[in-house]
RNA sequence: GGCCAGGUAGCUCAGUUGGUAUGAGCGACCGCCUGAAAAGCGGUAGGUCGGCGGUUCGAUCCCGCCCCUGGCCA
């Protein structure tokens, strides 16, 4: 159809119906879908993190689906090796990438030059124990000290950052880049698309979409999780349903009003979203709940 | 019907021994985000302190009546 391959991400908020989209743009032009969710790299957290089933995928291939154990740590650089392996693959291929998520940063890994210096699990521990034992503003002044830049763009209290900082520097002995590089053009030549709902429409969707999951037994699959070691997930028990139902299980609330936390914090989730998909003018929106959503993706990919 | 407890921010509640509520947590809104990102962090808005009277220079706080909620007793 046409000449250079060139992938094409749906991203935007959770509940706005990209990966059926995705499913329907890869059929039409013969690509394949690459997740770029990062609780969906779990295997067994399905109904939670709606995964689309096998029927629903419709003979389409998934990638980076159900790649960690619950009990594994999520991590955005492997997940920028990966998937930037993947895409290189199809590419090569001659398979048109759908890249399909709504973790932003992820997103980002994939198409923008971020470089992750590594990490030390020692280091990160022993200043894990230290930010317990001193609290924050303890370690922001010794990041002012060592990095000034990197402490004036992190806050005080943000504890998880102020330990990476610490740790990138002491690991490489060269300052951390606290802030993210302006978006330049996407890897690949990638189109980027967001797709998204009227405020009050996603809302409801989101409602429904979490009534659903309990309904479709998220509890069970939570307690079979719980089983395999879900709460000792760094990552995967924090997963929004995950998270609420745990708390239900310890007994902090019943079953009903984790149902009602995980529709609050999902609604919540979806405004951080917007805001960080938002202010990269690479992306090009469109209403999902528009009269032909598809069609307007095809105009839009330039297909 | 009687007795008791309570009615303070959207919600759950602190508090004011009478001097314009530094209210808190959660929520809402806005924003930040480089190896946990469905995570983590910050900023802002929001209250005629149940209603009406009274006492007082001054009442959310004291007094009276009324309304509402919960409990106990009839």
């Amino acid at each position: 159809m046409s000449g250079q391959l060139r992938p094409i991400a749906l991203v935007g908020p959770t509940a706005a119906g990209k990966s059926d989209l995705g499913v329907r743009l890869a059929r039409a032009l013969g690509g394949e879908v690459v997740n770029a969710d990062a609780m969906q790299l779990y295997r067994g957290m399905d109904i939670g993190t709606a995964k689309l089933t096998e029927a629903e995928r419709q003979g389409v291939p998934h990638h980076l689906l159900d790649v960690l154990d619950v009990t594994e740590t999520a991590s955005v650089a492997a997940y920028q090796r990966e998937a930037r392996q993947v895409l290189a693959d199809l590419l090569a291929a001659g398979r048109t990438p759908i890249v399909v998520g709504g973790s932003g940063l992820y997103v980002r890994a994939l198409f923008d030059d971020l470089d992750f210096p590594g990490t030390d699990p020692a280091i990160r521990q022993r200043l894990d124990a230290e930010l317990a034992e001193v609290g924050t503003a303890v370690l922001h002044e010794r990041l002012t000290e060592r990095d000034p830049a990197a402490a004036a763009a992190i806050l005080p209290g943000n504890g998880r950052r102020i330990v990476r900082a610490l740790e990138v520097i002491e690991l490489t002995g060269r300052p951390f880049s606290a802030s993210l590089p302006t978006p330049g053009p996407a890897r690949f030549g990638a189109a980027l698309i967001g797709v998204d709902r009227e405020p009050a429409e996603l809302d409801e969707r989101v409602d429904l979409r979490v009534g659903r999951m309990f309904a479709a037994g998220l509890v069970d699959e939570v307690a079979a999780l719980a089983r395999r070691g879900l709460r000792e997930g760094r990552t995967a028990s924090r997963a929004l349903g995950y998270q609420q139902v745990l708390a239900a299980f310890d007994g902090e609330h019943d079953l009903a009003v984790a149902a009602e936390e995980t529709a609050r914090a999902t609604r919540r989730f979806v405004r951080r979203q917007r805001s960080w998909f938002r202010r990269d003018r690479r992306v090009v929106w469109l209403d999902a709940g528009g009269p032909d959503p598809f069609a307007d993706i095809l105009r839009v990919a330039g297909t």
